[in-house]
DNA sequence: AGTTTGCGGAGCGAAACGCTCCGTTTACAA
DNA sequence: TTGTAAACGGAGCGTTTCGCTCCGCAAACT
């Protein structure tokens, strides 16, 4: 490292830039792209000024929160890819999604001009996504009247837990873990919804990739 | 009818209070309790003169909504309840519910004050929706680790649609149809992993019912 | 002691909010 | 034709909330 001794004062920004962000992703789960700078500056217990200095409009603060959370669906993914099992490998996945919480950054990705950045972020998380839906597909675990389509749009929906932030937003926070423990339930079914073989073919015709969230592409 | 005529005017009134109505769903949908009055009137084509003729507050149009809304969901249990079959009238309500989408009301009975009215509709609500479990459950078409409590936090989740709400507050209206057949087909991959028999036990504890969209009891 | 660096938050102009108020339009009786 | 009452749309009120700037202060280093 060229810079191995750290100053006192330098430490505690990186502290308050890492609690900005933590609690940048709480409010956004609750107030989606209409969380304003001074409730989330008053969540991490940290002053208006400190946040501005480090970002320098809003919307970048909100980019680097879309960037990061994209780190975490890629991790996730190539994680899945990692499993030997394919079923396991995408019920890893789609369960790492769910905690993730697309759905409440989709309104925030909606709002913010995409940077190269996370244009590029968002491609590597597609490839890994594809070849875990693929193997579970060629293995035969995954029913296969779904697409990867139909996959991020119930990652996107299950993704996002109004339960979850209507209890935080009133402030219960003790019922918090119980309702954590109803997502997981919930979406335990849908797994096994997902499985093969299926009891009966999907409805409909196969969802068209443009449908998720707003632009990405394009 | 003891007034089978109807003047012109009062029945330009009577359709500006469906429309209001209507346009109040929608924008709820999109933007839940913060929902502007001037929003809604715009979407009604109607002034906001017209809307505080007919509510004296924005309180009162929400609890007006909230109240219509718990209409159908006694509706499509009773509906359900109708059904020979046991899983069939199950599968009716739990569409149906997706489709009225309580999710998005969830966050408007959150910040109305509860009048007598709802709170009797939502009693006999649960009434009806308790019968139609138990009933399923007891034909053996549902799987028996499945409360009833997991199935009305399932429709409170499946039920908003982040992706359709997008869609139409950035006009996109040409997409939505695509996003409903989209959406159909998750809550299919949902109905199908609620059936009997099931692949794995549901992980955790049973949820409890106090986890149900804020207070409405009490 | 002086300098640098990061800090918190009062306060700015702008925007959005719920709601009131009023001039206009329409249907119909005199 | 004219008078009246009912329903209309929307400008504008006071208030709140927003993103962001700016500045006085405290801690660390020289």
């Amino acid at each position: 490292m060229t810079e191995p001794r750290r100053a006192p004062r330098q430490a505690e920004a990186e502290a308050n830039d890492r609690a900005l962000l933590a609690a940048a992703r709480e409010v956004v789960a609750v107030d989606g792209a209409r969380a304003s700078v001074a409730a989330i500056a008053a969540r991490a217990g940290v002053g208006i000024g400190s946040l501005y200095r480090r970002y320098r409009t809003k919307q970048e603060l909100f980019q680097r929160l879309v960037s990061l959370t994209l780190d975490r669906w890629i991790d996730a993914a190539e994680q899945g890819l990692a499993h030997a099992d394919p079923w396991e490998g995408l019920a890893h996945y789609l369960l790492a999604g769910f905690d993730i919480g697309q759905g409440s950054l989709g309104s925030v990705a909606g709002t913010i001009e995409l940077t190269e950045e996370i244009a590029d972020k968002n491609r590597r998380a597609d490839e890994a996504v594809d070849a875990l839906v693929a193997r579970a597909r060629a293995a035969g675990v995954l029913r296969p009247d779904v697409t990867t389509t139909d996959l991020h749009l119930l990652v996107e929906q299950l993704g996002k837990s109004p339960m979850i932030d209507q209890l935080r937003q009133q402030g219960r926070t003790d019922l918090v873990p119980a309702a954590v423990n109803a997502r997981t339930r919930i979406t335990a079914i849908a797994l096994d919804g997902l499985r093969a073989p299926a009891p009966h073919p999907l409805p409909g015709e196969p969802p068209a990739p443009e449908l998720l969230s707003g632009r990405w592409e394009t």
